[in-house]
DNA sequence: CGGGCGATTGATTGCCTTCAAACGTGGTGG
DNA sequence: CCACCACGTTTGAAGGCAATCAATCGCCCG
């Protein structure tokens, strides 16, 4: 566990708890957490599952030479941390100021051995966490600086979003770094699309969705 | 379910089984495919899961307008295709002619609802697939073209290789459509590595490894 | 008003792609 | 047996897109 915790004031850790699945809840700690907080860190111990509450997370790995690749963003209802080896294999911090839901994996372990559905609930949810990432290579792999953009704007608006637009919680440093950009280039985009009257930036982390096809076309490309 | 299979001459599918974690084995037919054969497409219905005898697979997603992302290879003792959703997520080729034992998915299903380990056999072999998508997204997303080029060989060799070197199944297209590449930058990454002496290229699918640290010390960068 | 941080914009560089040609090997038919 | 073709690979030259380097902007807070 990070010593982050220790760094702000927290009030009383309240009593909360979460849903993995339709049926099941499991009962934990809630958290509050300050921005750029460090939840875990990559090979530490796994000692908790996590649900946001409210606010935003990132995952990410590291390589060897301090490069970052954020993974998953994590908004309120969101599960992360959940992993099988005793280690993580990546780390999370906080977007911005969050509470977080805090459940001990040794209980999600032992109700996996009394109830089959908490077994089969965390395997759905694995099994989806693999699709979106399998969707994110397609991303990093094939395409090209503005159809990231396009696609990450997409899929969040989708998540996240209401008709009246988006309010990214993240920087421009974290899109980049979750694809597999620089933030000028991703600044640039975001330009161009507005140029385009694809979207709309009433301030840099506010976007109104003006035109959907343009950016699916974009996103296409 | 393809219709490939009728396209080329089999012999009479035999009985054979394939195992899922430590102490499960399920019962299916083995089947032969010749070289890139469809095995199934990305919408199709699950109706199998595969595990590789002989040969080589690659599993793949398609952009809209056609590139190619390759998700993974599989080699002998592989599974692939086990997906939780009614449809699959991406479709799977043979790289070269193959065996493949192939199991109803609805018999798994059963042995899950019976034997809680198969579950766990299958959330574990879930779990260790997304961890191999993640580093794959890292690679994807934060390395240059040598570096890429040089941790594929790197984990390839890991997996399937000797100390005498490595036989890649697959062309550098295939390469080039896992790494998010051209073939031109893969068959440049190879002639570079081979002028540091790194590795030997005795033939273009064969490769020696000559100073693996130097690799490692590439694929870092 | 000044300071700091994130975002934007501009200029230039550099890496990878694209376009093009040659090479090598395995297979086929003369 | 050899010639030739097809296909995958390699190599070269040129171009383009994103990274890098650099300056300015805008906003939030003190």
């Amino acid at each position: 566990m990070s010593l982050s915790q220790f760094e702000s004031v927290r009030e009383t850790p309240a009593i909360d708890s979460i849903k993995v699945g339709a049926h099941l809840a499991f009962r934990g700690v809630r958290m509050r957490f300050g921005r750029n907080e460090e939840i875990f860190g990559e090979g530490e111990p796994v000692e908790y599952v996590y649900s946001v509450v409210s606010g935003a997370v990132r995952t990410m790995r590291f390589s060897s030479d301090g490069r970052r690749q954020i993974l998953s963003f994590h908004l309120p209802g969101d599960l992360f941390g959940l992993e099988l080896g005793a280690a993580h294999g990546f780390s999370a911090e906080t977007v911005v100021a969050a509470e977080i839901v805090m459940v001990r994996r040794a209980q999600l372990e032992k109700a996996t051995t009394e109830d089959p559905r908490a077994m089969r609930a965390w395997l759905d949810i694995t099994a989806q966490t693999l699709l979106d990432a399998r969707e994110h290579a397609l991303v990093l792999g094939r395409k090209g600086a503005n159809e990231r953009v396009a696609a990450f704007l997409v899929t969040f608006a989708d998540r996240f979003g209401s008709s009246a637009g988006v309010d990214l919680p993240m920087s421009r440093t974290d899109i980049a770094d979750y694809l597999g950009l620089t933030i000028e280039s991703v600044s640039r985009a975001f330009s161009e699309m507005e140029r385009q009257h694809a979207i709309d930036l009433p301030t840099s982390r506010r976007v109104v969705m003006r035109d959907r096809s343009l950016l699916l076309q974009r996103e296409a490309a």
